[in-house]
This record gives structure tokens, C-alpha cells and sequence, in this order.
DNA sequence: CCCTTCATATAGCAATGCTATAGGTGATAC
DNA sequence: GTATCACCTATAGCATTGCTATATGAAGGG
């Protein structure tokens, strides 16, 4: 019921409280449990970590690091943005695939006091959005940009976690993504004038869309299904 | 150095935590320091409240509606992306003047469980994105808008909340809450350039008339032609 | 061999969420 | 009036939590 007693009593510490960390299913994990795993009492822990926070920060940085740290030395594209979409895809992956440890990191906010991990995903953020605002692709000053799409990333990371794993909905993070990444970007491709559509009843909504499907054709429909799918909209726009 | 004695003990309970919850600097409140508050001891709080999660639930239901309450009944603008523009501002002004109540709401993320208050709060917006879908404004469908509005809310106030107090900037607020109703907004046109036009207002038309069924829930056609008719309808505003 | 220093263990404290059990209090039935 | 019964509250205490005062062991330098 214990570790490995070759590594070091500091080590097994580590060692034990990512496994138990890992394991129990978002219930808190006590210092007892910790120690008792790793075979070793209490004052052990506190000699080496100080802390229970001292130790879950230690836990941290091993996670931090084994998902962020391949970015930091990387050479840069020279689509600084696509860095960011890259890193946001990341720190997505990473919330979902060790949910507590994350949730150690992200999900403890206390007022007036920002955590040392949010600032760490920051200035990763922040290197990579310098490096944009260099080559004039940025719309707002980067510390703005960072705290948006840091904010956003989180937000959204946090719900996934939250979402019974079933009926996760992956399209929501590249959404919010693009969305907040083209907002601080001024190469932005707004096509404009898309001609809002005036629709306030069924009717008028069957109405255009018959009208854009004709003059599209688009490809998620068969031909059948095209055909019974027109003469269900007729029916619709002809009757209310 | 407890409260009104008038009131019955239920209702002390809940003042109590509101106030221990308001003045501790998002330092844990023990059911101890409540009872004792309440000049009550343990059992009567497990009697009414069951939980001390129980107790906080009642808390924050009381936060909750003083906040929201005005938003259900209200009557609505005939601009629906404004009434969520307006919902945005007053979450993240509910996270900033009542931190601690906020975090017990949306600050308590469980891998798999929803809290109910987020729900509830994604149930506000969904009422408000239906009608938006009705009207031909958005550019995705109801429930994937809802997500990522709300992702991005929750994960800028838990910023904000973070931040001290003294250099909050609440552009950020505003910028990213642009940034992802800009997103799911057809009036704005963030059109990728990949894809045409057309497609993109079939789309629209789609979302549109879906939003426009549902509520309406008409009698053109039957109940099984109806919910083929949404399947398709869902596989056309699918943005492959 | 003694002394210092680091690392670990024994034992226990105060605070936490919660509960088994019993007492009290009011309304209703007779 | 009195008995009954449901509801509410109190006494006392349990198990678990994070953490620590103190002591013991081992390793190395003088």
C-alpha cells in the first residue's frame, strides 16, 4: 500500500500526493492520506514543503512544467498568434486530462490575491503577444490582450471540467478562442456588411433560409432530403 | 455579538452567514463561527439546512436574486444581444462587490458535477439567446453561444476577483465581452474569410428558424416530421 | 569521542463538519 | 384539562482535518 522505498521520503511524498491527487474524484485529499502512502509521518512533510500548499505548489510545477515547458524554449513561428492558439489549445488539454491538478492550480481563487501559477500562464502568454504587438498584429496593448484571453481560457477550461465528460462540447474552446484571439488582432478579417437577416416569425425565417439554401446548394443534405425538406418549408411559409 | 434575537433562528443562520461570508477576506467560514453568530448551536443548522453546502446554497440563492431576480421578469429590448451585453455587467458586478458569495457560487469547480447555480445562470442567458436566434442575430446555435458567453464571464470575474483591488482594469470586461458576443453575433460579421457567404447566411437563417420552431412549436407539421425536420436543421447549422 | 546538523518519529493540540440522543414547546384530539 | 404528536433546539461527543512541540536517530567534522 506504499511507494517506491528506494527514492527519498521527499520524493515519495510527490509521488504519492499526484497519485492521490489524480485518483480521488475531485474529493479533497488530506495530509494523512498523503503520508500514510507515501510511508512516512507528518513532520516529514512539513520539514521538506512547509506546507500543504507548499507541497500541492511543488506538485504543481512538476504538472506546469510537464505541459508548458516544451513552449518555452520553442522557436517561435513567425505567426506569433498561432502560438497563442496553440498554447490556449494546451492549457485546454491539459485542465481536461488532469482535472485536479488544475483545478490546484486554477480553481482556487481568493480575492486580492492572484495565485504565482496564473502569473507563470501569463507571462507565457504575455512573451508570445510582445512578440505579435513587434510585428503589428496586435489591436490593444498585450498586458490587455494577455488578461483577456488568459481569462477566457480559463473560464472556458473550468467549465469543460466541470461538463460530465460524456457531452463535453470541444467546439466551445475553439470558439471562444477565435473569438477573443481575432478581437485584440488587427488583422482581423471582419468581412463586413453581412446583411442582418429580418426575421421575427417562423414564417419569415422559413422564407429566407428556403431562399439561401436555394442559391447555395449546400452539401449537408441529400438531394431526397433537400427535396422533402423544401416542401416542409413551403409548407410552413404558406400556412401561420 | 449576535443578531437580532427577533427573528427565528433559520433566518439568523442565513444573516449570520451572510455577514461572516461578506467580512472574512475569502478565509474559510466554519459552521462554528455561523452558529455561534446566530446564537444557535450545530444541530439547528443540519435541521434546516441539512449540509453546510446546504446553507450556502440558501446564501447565495438570496445573493442571487438580488442581482438577477429583475432580469427574469423583465420586459425585453428589442435588441436581445444588449440584454446580454447588460447580463454580462451585472455578473461581473455581483463578482466584484460580493467576491466571497461569487466564488461559492462559480468558484467551486468539481471535475463532472455542475454547480446548479450554473445552470440557473445559463438558463438566464439561453432565454435571451433564444430570442436573439429568433431575430436572425446570432451565428451559432443558442446552447453553444450560451457556453462560451458564459465561460468567458465567469472566467474574467474569477480575474477580476483575483486582481487587487487597486489595479483592476475593467476594460478587460468589456473587451473580452465584445469580443465573444462580436463572435456568435451575425449582425458583426466576424465571417471567416475561408468560408462564403452564402453558406454563412444559410447558417444564420438555419439558427434562426430553429430558435423561431421551438417556441413556437407550430401545427404545419407533425411530430416526427418535426423532429426530422430539427435534425436537419441541426446538420445544416453545423459549421463543418 | 563529542558536538553540531539534518532528517525522521512520537504524541498530541485545536479546529473542523457532523450526529446520536434527549429535552422542550406548541398545536390538536379527546 | 390532559394526552399525544410533530417540530424545533440543546448537550455532548465523534472522527477527521492541518499542523507542531519535543525527542530520537544518523552522518560528518573537530
Amino acid at each position: 500500500m506504499s511507494l517506491d522505498f528506494q527514492l527519498p521520503p521527499r520524493e515519495r511524498l510527490l509521488q504519492a500526493a499526484v497519485e492521490l491527487l489524480a485518483n480521488s474524484d475531485g474529493a479533497a485529499v488530506s495530509t494523512r492520506k498523503i503520508t500514510e502512502l507515501a510511508g512516512v509521518t507528518a513532520p516529514t512533510l512539513y520539514h521538506h514543503f512547509g506546507d500543504k500548499e507548499g507541497l500541492f505548489d511543488a506538485v504543481v510545477a512538476v504538472g506546469f512544467e510537464q505541459y508548458f515547458a516544451r513552449e518555452i524554449g520553442r522557436a517561435n513561428t513567425e505567426k506569433p498568434l498561432d502560438d497563442v492558439r496553440r498554447m490556449w489549445d494546451q492549457h485546454v488539454r491539459f485542465g481536461i486530462e488532469q482535472p485536479h491538478l488544475y483545478l490546484v492550480m486554477f480553481g482556487n481563487v481568493r480575492p486580492g490575491s492572484r495565485s504565482n501559477r496564473v502569473a507563470e500562464a501569463e507571462a507565457l502568454l504575455r512573451e508570445k503577444l510582445d512578440r505579435a504587438a513587434e510585428a503589428g498584429h496586435l489591436n490593444v496593448a498585450p498586458p490587455d490582450a494577455v488578461r483577456s484571453i488568459l481569462a477566457a481560457n480559463i473560464g472556458v477550461t473550468l467549465m469543460l471540467i466541470a461538463e460530465p465528460a460524456a457531452e463535453r462540447n470541444f467546439e466551445l474552446s475553439d470558439m471562444t478562442r477565435d473569438a477573443v484571439i481575432t478581437a485584440v488582432s488587427s488583422d482581423a478579417g471582419i468581412a463586413d456588411s453581412a446583411t442582418p437577416v429580418e426575421t421575427s416569425s417562423v414564417v419569415v425565417a422559413a422564407i429566407a433560409l428556403n431562399a439561401a439554401l436555394e442559391s447555395s446548394n449546400p452539401q449537408q443534405l441529400s438531394s431526397t432530403e433537400m427535396k422533402m425538406f423544401l416542401e416542409w418549408l413551403h409548407r410552413i411559409s404558406k400556412t401561420s
